[in-house]
DNA sequence: GTGCTTCGTTAACAGTGTTAACTCGATCGA
DNA sequence: TCGATCGAGTTAACACTGTTAACGAAGCAC
């Protein structure tokens, strides 16, 4: 009792460290378009590949390390965006976190393949349970969860959800911080479910480049799906909706001009 | 003139034979998890590595052929599915094909990945061209125009889209027929493009496992989905909705059984 | 039959993930 | 402080991958 947390030994910052490279230098593989490999890696660490077998189990676990780090950095990039909007906020907050996180995926196709379309294999649990403490959808669903304390939007009641799935919205496997939430507020998670199956579609369509490249590039498409979502979420009066058309139009633009012309 | 179309010699008739064959045991490779390599493929068709050079140019155009040609088998089994309702009644069609579609996906998680999530490089192309023809967004597509026939929903006027989404769906480069369509009424393609969106969304989050098994099961995200897509496709009368809404759960109880227990 | 083309072979190279055996240095207990 | 221990890293090797070059053996055309 009264434990000291164990203050790190240097061995132990120095793992952390390599760690941190770990990621830090396949993040710059995957932005340069070469494909994540052991050697690669090892090599622009100055190390050999084995050696990486010090730090994970596999190559897969490579991948997940990486993946789960990536979309660590990625929200905090978001979340820092949003915060040029207040607390109180959160629409708002939620809209350009929204904006931030196509535009990351854009800019870093290989990063979201790896990190949100990477294919779960069957029930490697180790896996799945990665999955439910996602960075990014913990990020989301919170925002989503302070909005629906202001505007109270509706949500369908659990009697009136499918069985499976107000189960599921019970005992969420996703990833989102649901503990606060009321029993009988549960319904809400079902909205969370919904709004990111929506913009994760839009997302995965653009950054895998299924899509016309002049539609991506006019953000229409993204802009469509998230304006069709105001209304679901309590933003009815006119002002408002476009107080948020506003600031998506104007996260639009700064995009137009970040991108290279095709 | 009046050219006979060139008999296939039999060196021809042969070589089409390979083709096949390449594809068919690539689609076994996928279906039994283990991943799409020259040699796995050449070595099940009782060759070596090398001999595949003679078909294509190298490993990615393998993949493209083989994502080509899976779409096509792949669209024949939806099609083949939705014809079980009669040509005039496109909208239930339309249901099937959609769940026809999620089915496969869900069944063949690889291939789905291959041909849907497969990143298309910045701007080869070739790829890009192969994209247009996808046999899939024809079928479907043609799918939707039909049902616009029957019901004539609503959709944007010309002058209501973004300036470069308006230069897109006059000249499109999304795997849709288009030239019957009045140049008027090109904002039908934008009706394409976002259902597309839509589903897509759904079933590729369902296909990667990027989703509550439960959920999956259960089929009710892919419901929702469609259900809300009913009313701006002009099925406005009640009793038409609940007919939709009883082929599309008749369908996804076919999923259920069909698919192992968790 | 003589050529030419096409299909397939073997051999080899560079790259991948992965394991085993080993070295060197830092850390810790006596 | 010495000696044991553990941990990070090495090299060598194996089984894979895509890919090229050089070669052989069929089929087809004249």
């Amino acid at each position: 009792m009264g434990h000291i947390p164990a203050p790190p030994t240097r061995r132990e910052r120095q793992r952390e460290a390599t760690y941190d490279e770990i990621v830090t230098v396949s993040a710059e593989l995957l932005a340069e378009g070469a494909d994540l490999s052991l050697r690669a890696v090892a090599a622009r660490m100055g190390m050999t590949a084995p050696a990486l077998y010090r730090y994970v189990a596999d190559y897969q676990a490579l991948v997940d390390l990486v993946a789960y780090e990536l979309d660590k950095r990625a929200t905090a990039e978001w979340a820092k965006e949003a915060e040029r909007y207040p607390e109180d906020d959160p629409m708002a907050r939620l809209t350009v976190a929204c904006c931030a996180f196509r535009r990351w995926a854009i800019a870093n196709p290989r990063a979201f393949s790896l990190v949100f379309a990477n294919p779960v294999a069957s029930h490697v649990t180790d896996r799945r349970e990665a999955l439910t403490v996602a960075t990014s959808g913990c990020y989301l669903t919170d925002l989503l969860y302070q909005v629906w304390e202001k505007t109270k939007f509706p949500f369908p009641a659990l009697e009136d959800l499918d069985p499976v799935v107000r189960e599921a919205v019970q005992d969420p496997w996703i990833p989102a911080e649901t503990s606060h939430i009321a029993p009988e507020d549960r319904g809400l998670v079902w909205i969370y479910i919904r709004s990111w199956a929506a913009v994760y579609g839009v997302v995965a369509l653009e950054a895998t480049m299924h899509c016309d490249p002049r539609v991506i590039r006019s953000g229409a498409l993204f802009k469509a799906t998230l304006v069709d979502w105001l209304p679901p979420l309590g933003i009815d009066g006119r002002q408002e909706r476009e107080r948020l058309i506003a600031i998506l139009d104007e996260e639009l633009a700064r995009d137009r001009d970040a991108w290279p012309a095709p």
